[in-house]
DNA sequence: AAGTGGCTCAACCGCAGGCGG
DNA sequence: ACCGCCTGCGGTTGAGCCACT
């Protein structure tokens, strides 16, 4: 037996809101509100529409206090941060956005800043200082040492995991190659418990996040960690590409798709309520 | 001017979770 | 504890617009 639908669909409006729809739908909430039920309100108005597709309409477009057009920089700011360290929890991010909607912020996402954040190649390092509205760039070893420091961090990352999502064959007993970078090269300037010296993997782990931005650090010094890989920096203590090469030589991918995948792969979902904590995968 | 491809964004769809009976 | 209804959410779609050829 499937699931019940929300209403009858074929006597059922589709598509486009009319201007006389817009305006019963909206005069009759400002008046009355939902009354807490969006299945009965539009048979209430006489509207030929879903429940559903009322709600909507009024979320995303009727409501007082919309904001449409374009994002400011901050928002840019915002939205990436949020995004990087939350992932697509939109309503999360546009609850942080006043008069933004979901939707909103979930098409600008999905049509500009992906594009702009993860679709080209990286800039200088110096132009990403400039240039990056999600503040990627620099910064990150200080951003990650202010934001880890004293928090929590809802960020199951493992660096095996980054390994295995650059492209390498990595299965669960992954034997971390030699020529793969140690962790406190990776992270200089992350401060580190003893024991994880000569160590090729880290695992963090903690549980909330919800309080903001702290993890943004870790993805921001990877990111760059990336970038430097990615473009040969001169830094000495970061590994030029060959250093990442996968063992079975198969071609490296570029830093943005390593970040995106990497990202993707990050588990936000663990950690209960437990402090902030480092442990190793060996 | 017409055709084509890419982009934007409003709207739809299905699922998961909350809540009340 | 179970069930069904409703809401909220995130992914996806497709019509319309625009730039380019």
């Amino acid at each position: 037996m499937g699931r019940a639908p929300c209403c009858d669909k074929a006597s059922v409006k589709k598509g486009p809101w009319s201007p006389e729809e817009d305006a019963k739908l909206k005069a009759y909430i400002e008046e009355n509100g939902t009354g807490g039920n969006w299945i009965a309100l539009p048979q209430k108005i006489g509207l030929k529409r879903c429940g559903k597709s009322c709600r909507l309409r009024w979320l995303n477009y009727l409501r007082p206090n919309i904001k449409h057009g374009d994002f400011t920089e901050e928002e840019e700011h915002i939205i990436c941060s949020l995004y990087i360290s939350i992932g697509s929890r939109w309503s999360i991010i546009a609850a942080q956005l006043p008069g933004r909607t979901d939707n909103d912020i979930k098409n600008y996402w999905n049509t500009k800043l992906k594009k702009k954040l993860l679709g080209k190649r990286a800039p200088s390092r110096r132009a990403r200082a400039n240039q990056d509205p999600c503040g990627l760039a620099g910064g990150g070893a200080t951003g990650g040492a202010a934001s880890c420091g004293g928090g929590r961090i809802q960020l199951h990352m493992r660096l095996q995991g980054l390994y295995s999502a650059f492209g390498c064959t990595a299965s669960s007993n992954v034997v971390t190659p030699p020529q793969w970078p140690k962790l406190e090269t990776l992270m200089p300037n992350r401060p580190l418990p003893a024991a994880s010296a000569g160590v090729t993997s880290v695992e963090m782990t903690s549980s909330s996040m919800a309080s903001g931005f702290a993890g943004y650090g870790i993805h921001d010094e990877l990111y760059d960690f990336l970038y430097k890989c990615e473009s040969g920096a001169q830094d000495s203590l970061i590994p030029s590409l060959p250093e990442l090469q996968c063992p079975d030589g198969s071609a490296i991918i570029g830093a943005d798709e390593k970040f995106s995948t990497w990202t993707s792969s990050c588990d936000y979902g663990s950690g209960g309520s437990g402090e902030y904590g480092l442990g190793y995968d060996q």
